[in-house]
RNA sequence: GCCUGGGUGGCGGAACUGGUAGACGCAAGGGACUUAAAAUCCCUUGGGGCUGAGUCCCCGUGCGGGUUCGAUUCCCGCCCCAGGCACCA
C-alpha cells in the first residue's frame, strides 16, 4: 500500500473536525496552556512565512496537549488595513468583500495544513462585534486622559494618504511603501499615552525571562530612558524663558549658545519684527521640507541661523546667542538644547562653522585643553574647570550636585526623559475602526455615548479612486446630532491604526462570544497570560510594545488581572531563498526557470544571494503547490527540519524531497511489517534481550529523552527530527538482519516503531494518526500521553572512552561502565596505541574526565 | 558610529556545562535490482600526505594572539555578513 498523503490528510482532517478535537473550554481539570501565533493579515494566500510560523506553533500546541495541558490554540484575522483598500480600488470590489473572500480562501489553506486550531474562537477585527469593544476601550481611555488630541508634525505618506507613527517610518520612507518618501505635515491627531506607562514597561523588561534578550534590548533602547535636567535660560529683553533638556548639566558653564529645533513654536515669537525674521523663517521652511531622517543624519552638515536674540546662561550670567539648528530634534527633550561646543561634537562643528565662542569646562587629569587649538570636542571624563564653585571636581561626581544647585536656585530641575513618544493612532483611511468621537460647535469634542456603540463603518459607499478615505465625503456617516445638546454635529472621520486591534485580540480569544463587554473577566483570567507567543522578529518593537501597553491599560480599567500579555516569546527567522535573474527579463519566479535557463528567452540565468522571500524579488515558493504535490506533512516537516526556528530558513526544493522520502520510509517501515508488528506485544523492558535488541531498546528511550528535551527546552525541532531519523534507521537495520529470537524482535521493534510514530506526531500528525490506527489503536494521537523515557533502558554495559596524548585523540577503548577512575586510567595505559605515543617519554600528568576521556600529558 | 545577532564540508545544519568537530539531511560519485527508467537498497564523500593505504600521519570551525592537559565553545584584538537604531543633548 502506497503512501498517499492527499487521502490520508483529508481523512484525518475530516475526523478531527467531526470530533471537534481541538475545541477547548475553561472547565477542564487540566492545567491551562495558551499557545498563540501572531494572527495573519488576510492578504489572499498563505505564504511560507505563515506556514513556518504556524507549523512551529502547531507542534508546540500538540506537544503540550499530549503532555496533559488544556491547550488554547486560536486563530483569527487582522482584517483591517490598507491593502484591502488598495486592492478594492484596483479590482473594483469592496474592501469588505475582498477581505472576507481572502479570509475564506486562507482558512481553507490553513485547514489543509492540519493546524490544531479551535476554530470556534475565530475572530476578524473588521467585525463590528470586535471593534465595538475597541471603541469602548478608546472612550474609557479618553475619560482617563489616556487618549487625547493634539496638533503635531506628523509623517505623511502620500500613497497611504495617511499619517505614520515615527515607528512606522523606515529609512525615511513609509514602512509599507518603501519607495514613498515620508513628508512632514501639521495635523490634528489622536494619541494614546503610552508614555504614561513607559517606566513600567521598561522596568518589567527585567521580568520577562521567557523573552529573547535581543527583543528586550531593542525595546529598552526604543523607550530610551535618560536622567538629566531641564534648565531654564531667560531670554534677554523678554519675560520668556527657554527650557532645555540635558543629560550633561556638568557642562553648563561651557554653554556658549542655544539652539532651537526648527519646529519649535517659540522661534516665531522671538524673531517677530526683527531684521532676522525673514531669514529665520526661510531657514525653518527649508529645513522642515527635508524629512527629519535626512535632516538629522550623521553625514548632513550642521546648519543653522542666528535669531537675533540672546538669552542668559543661568550660571555664568553671560548673554549667549540663540540659534535655530537643523540637528536639534523637536520631539526629543524640550525641542531646544544648550550648546557646549567644547564637549559635544555636533555643537563643536556648529560653533566652528558660525565662529561661536568655545569654553573648556572639563579637562583631562594629565593635561590642559586649549580652545584655540582643539580640533574636536573632548568627550571623556575629567576635572571641572571654569565652573565656578564646582571647579576641581570630577565631572561625573558633580552631575548630581549641579542639578541640586539648579533646583535650589530655581534655574532648573532634575528630570527623567524618554525617547519614546505617544502613540499616534489617527489614520485618514476608510478600512479601519472609526474613532467614536463627535465634534459639536457648541459642546466641543464629545465622546459617542456607550449606548450608541458601535459606530459602524458604513459599507455601502464608493471608494475614492485616489486612495483617500471616503468618510469625510459621506454625509450619512459624518452628519449626526450632538449627544449633549442635540444640535447638528460632525462625526470624527479618522479611523484607528490597525495596531490597536492587534494589541488586545489575544484577550478576546478567551471569550470571542461575549456580548456584555469587551472581555469576560473570568474567562480571560483563566487563559491569560499567553504562555507562548510565536511570531516574526519584525514585530520585535511595535506590535509587542503596544500590546504590553494595552495590557496595562486594560488591567487598570479592570478587565485584566495580568500586566504582561506574553510570558514566553519565540521570534522566528525569515524564510529565504536565492534569487534567479535573467539578463534580459530580470528577476524570475522559480517556475520561469527551466534547467538554469530563462523560460522566456532561453538565456542562462544568474543565481543571486539568498535573501528573504518577497514578491519583488520573485524568489517565492507557493506553499499550496507543495502541499498539492507532497502533502501538508512533508511541508510541515521540512519547515522544522531545515533550521532551528530563531534562525533564517533557507528554502531548498531538494530538502523537501528529502523530507518526503523520509515520511515514505516511515510509512513502509510500518506497512511492510504490519502483520508482525500488530501480532507483537509492545516490549515493556521486562525481559532480557540479545545485544542488538537491547541496543534498539536503548535507542528508543534515548530518542524519547532527546526529542522531549529538544522541544521542551529550546524548540529545536530540527535536532528532534534528526533523532527520530536515527531511530528509524536503526529499526531498519535490526529488521534487515535475520532475527535470533523472533518474538522478542517484534516486541522490541513494536516499541521502537510506535515510539517513532508518537514522537513524530506533533510534526506530521496526519501520517502518524494513520499509522497509529494501522497499528491497531483507536484514538487520535493528540490524546495519547507523551511518552517518558525509562532511565533503566538508557543503561549500557560498556562505554567508549577517548584516549588522548597531549590533548590529541590517539585511541578509543570500550570499557565496562562499572569501572572507576583509577581502573579506567589503568585500562588506558594498557592500550597499545596509546603506549606507542607515550613511548619512553615521562608522563607528567594524567587527566581522567568522568566516564568520557583520558588525557595523558607527556 | 552605536546596539544586537551571526561566520563550522559542495549545501542546510549538529556538537546542550571547555572533552571524539562535521550527527541528521541534501547534493555528488560508485554499485545492486530493472529490458529500461523511476522508486528502493548498499558503499564512498572536509582538505592534504604516505615502497608498509593504516581504527596511519599532518592540517582544519572567518583572521591573529591568549588562557587551558585540552578551545567551534572562554578572554583580548581584528575582518566580514545580516538586522535594528542613529545628531538622544
Amino acid at each position: 500500500m502506497k503512501y498517499e498523503p492527499g487521502q490520508v490528510e483529508a481523512k484525518w482532517q475530516a475526523r478531527w473536525d467531526d470530533e471537534g478535537l481541538f475545541r477547548v473550554t475553561e472547565d477542564s481539570p487540566k492545567e491551562k496552556y495558551y499557545l498563540l501565533e501572531m494572527f495573519p493579515y488576510p492578504s489572499g494566500k498563505i505564504h511560507m512565512g505563515h506556514v513556518r510560523n504556524y507549523t512551529i506553533g502547531d507542534v508546540v500546541a500538540r506537544y503540550k496537549r499530549m503532555k496533559g495541558y488544556n491547550v488554547l490554540h486560536p486563530m483569527g484575522w487582522d482584517a483591517f488595513g490598507m491593502p484591502a483598500e488598495n486592492a478594492a480600488i484596483e479590482n473594483n470590489t469592496h474592501p469588505a468583500r475582498w477581505t472576507m473572500d481572502n479570509i475564506s480562501a486562507m482558512k481553507v489553506q490553513l485547514k489543509r495544513m492540519g493546524f490544531s486550531y479551535d476554530w470556534d474562537r475565530e475572530l476578524a477585527t473588521c467585525d463590528p462585534e470586535y471593534y465595538r469593544w475597541e471603541q469602548l476601550i478608546f472612550l474609557k481611555m479618553y475619560e482617563r486622559g489616556l487618549a487625547y488630541k493634539k496638533k503635531t508634525h506628523v509623517n505623511w505618506c502620500e500613497k497611504c494618504q495617511s499619517v505614520l507613527a515615527n515607528e512606522q517610518v523606515e529609512n525615511g520612507c513609509c514602512w509599507r511603501h518603501t519607495d514613498q518618501e515620508v513628508s512632514i505635515r501639521e495635523m490634528d491627531s489622536w494619541f494614546l499615552k503610552i508614555t504614561d506607562y513607559a517606566e513600567e514597561i521598561l522596568d518589567h523588561c527585567d521580568k520577562l525571562p521567557g523573552w529573547p534578550q535581543r527583543v528586550l534590548t531593542m525595546q529598552r533602547n526604543w523607550i530610551g530612558k535618560s536622567h538629566g535636567a531641564i534648565i531654564r535660560f531667560p531670554v534677554v529683553d523678554s519675560d520668556e524663558v527657554i527650557e532645555v533638556f540635558t543629560t550633561r548639566q556638568d557642562t553648563l558653564y561651557g554653554a556658549t549658545f542655544l539652539c532651537f529645533a526648527p519646529e519649535h513654536p517659540m522661534v516665531r515669537d522671538l524673531v517677530r519684527g526683527l531684521p532676522e525674521e525673514e531669514e529665520v523663517l526661510g531657514f525653518i521652511e527649508r529645513t522642515l521640507r527635508m524629512e527629519t531622517h535626512l535632516r538629522t543624519a550623521d553625514f548632513t552638515v550642521k546648519e543653522g541661523v542666528f535669531t537675533g536674540r540672546y538669552c542668559l546662561n543661568p550660571v555664568t550670567r553671560e548673554e549667549i546667542p540663540i540659534y535655530v539648528a537643523n540637528f536639534v530634534l523637536f520631539d526629543y527633550g524640550t525641542g531646544a538644547i544648550m550648546a557646549v561646543p567644547t564637549h559635544d561634537q555636533r555643537d563643536f562643528e556648529f560653533a566652528k562653522k558660525y565662529d561661536l565662542p568655545l569654553r573648556v569646562v572639563i579637562k583631562p587629569e594629565d593635561r590642559d585643553l586649549n580652545e584655540e587649538t582643539m580640533t574636536e570636542a573632548y568627550l571623556e571624563e575629567g576635572i571641572l574647570v571654569n565652573s565656578g564653585p564646582f571647579n576641581g571636581r570630577p565631572n561625573l561626581e558633580a552631575l548630581q550636585d549641579i542639578a541640586e544647585y539648579l533646583e535650589a536656585e530655581g534655574m532648573g530641575r532634575r528630570t527623567v526623559n524618554y525617547r519614546i513618544r505617544d502613540w499616534g493612532i489617527s489614520r485618514q483611511r476608510y478600512w479601519g475602526a472609526p474613532i467614536p468621537i463627535i465634534y459639536c460647535d457648541h459642546c466641543g469634542t464629545v465622546p459617542v455615548p456607550e449606548s450608541d456603540l458601535p459606530v459602524v463603518l458604513p459599507l455601502d459607499l464608493d471608494l475614492r479612486p485616489n486612495g483617500g478615505s471616503p468618510l469625510p465625503y459621506e454625509s450619512s456617516f459624518y452628519e449626526c446630532d450632538c449627544p449633549r445638546c442635540g444640535r447638528k454635529a460632525r462625526r470624527e472621520t479618522d479611523t484607528m491604526d490597525t495596531f490597536v486591534e492587534s494589541s488586545w485580540y489575544f484577550d478576546r480569544y478567551a471569550c470571542p462570544d461575549y456580548h456584555q463587554g469587551p472581555l469576560d473577566v473570568k474567562r480571560v483570567e483563566y487563559w491569560m497570560p499567553v504562555d507562548q507567543y510565536i511570531g516574526g522578529i519584525e514585530h520585535a518593537i511595535l506590535h509587542l510594545l503596544y500590546s504590553r501597553f494595552y495590557t496595562r491599560v486594560l488591567r487598570d480599567l479592570g478587565y485584566l488581572k495580568v500586566s504582561e500579555p506574553f510570558t514566553n516569546l519565540l521570534t522566528q527567522g525569515m524564510v529565504c531563498k536565492e534569487t534567479q535573474e535573467c539578463p534580459e527579463h530580470g528577476y524570475l519566479f522559480p517556475e520561469e526557470v527551466r534547467k538554469g535557463r530563462c523560460a522566456l528567452c532561453g538565456k542562462e540565468i544568474v543565481t543571486g544571494n539568498t535573501v528573504k522571500m518577497s514578491k519583488s524579488k520573485r524568489n517565492v515558493v507557493d506553499p499550496q503547490a507543495l502541499v498539492d504535490r507532497y502533502g501538508a506533512d512533508t511541508v510541515r516537516m521540512f519547515c522544522l527540519f531545515a533550521a532551528p526556528p530563531e534562525r533564517d530558513l533557507e528554502w531548498s526544493d531538494r530538502g523537501v524531497e528529502g523530507s518526503y522520502r523520509f515520511l515514505n520510509r516511515v510509512w513502509r517501515l510500518v506497512m511492510d511489517h504490519l502483520e508482525e508488528l500488530r501480532g507483537a506485544v509492545t516490549y515493556q523492558g521486562d525481559e532480557d534481550l540479545p545485544p542488538a535488541l537491547r541496543s534498539l531498546h536503548r535507542k528508543t528511550h534515548q530518542t524519547i529523552k532527546k526529542v522531549t528535551e529538544d522541544i521542551e527546552a529550546r524548540f529545536h525541532f530540527n535536532t528532534a527530527v534528526s533523532a527520530v531519523m536515527e531511530l528509524v534507521n536503526e529499526i531498519g537495520q535490526v529488521l534487515a538482519e535475520p532475527a535470533q529470537e523472533e518474538g522478542k524482535t517484534w516486541s522490541v521493534a513494536r516499541e521502537a516503531v510506535e515510539t517513532a510514530v508518537v514522537l513524530l506526531s506533533p510534526v506530521v500528525p496526519h501520517l502518524c494518526d494513520e499509522l497509529w490506527e494501522k497499528l491497531g489503536h483507536n484514538d487520535c494521537l493528540i490524546d495519547f500521553p507523551w511518552p517518558e523515557h525509562r532511565e533503566e533502558a538508557l543503561k549500557a554495559e560498556t562505554r567508549l572512552v577517548v584516549l588522548q596524548v597531549n590533548g590529541k585523540v590517539r585511541s578509543r577503548i570500550e570499557v565496562p561502565v562499572s569501572l572507576g577512575e583509577k581502573e579506567i586510567e589503568a585500562a588506558a595505559l594498557a592500550d597499545e596505541r596509546l603506549a606507542r605515543w607515550i613511548a619512553d617519554k615521562p608522563i607528567k600528568k594524567i587527566i581522567v574526565v568522568r566516564k568520557k576521556l583520558v588525557n595523558v600529558v607527556v
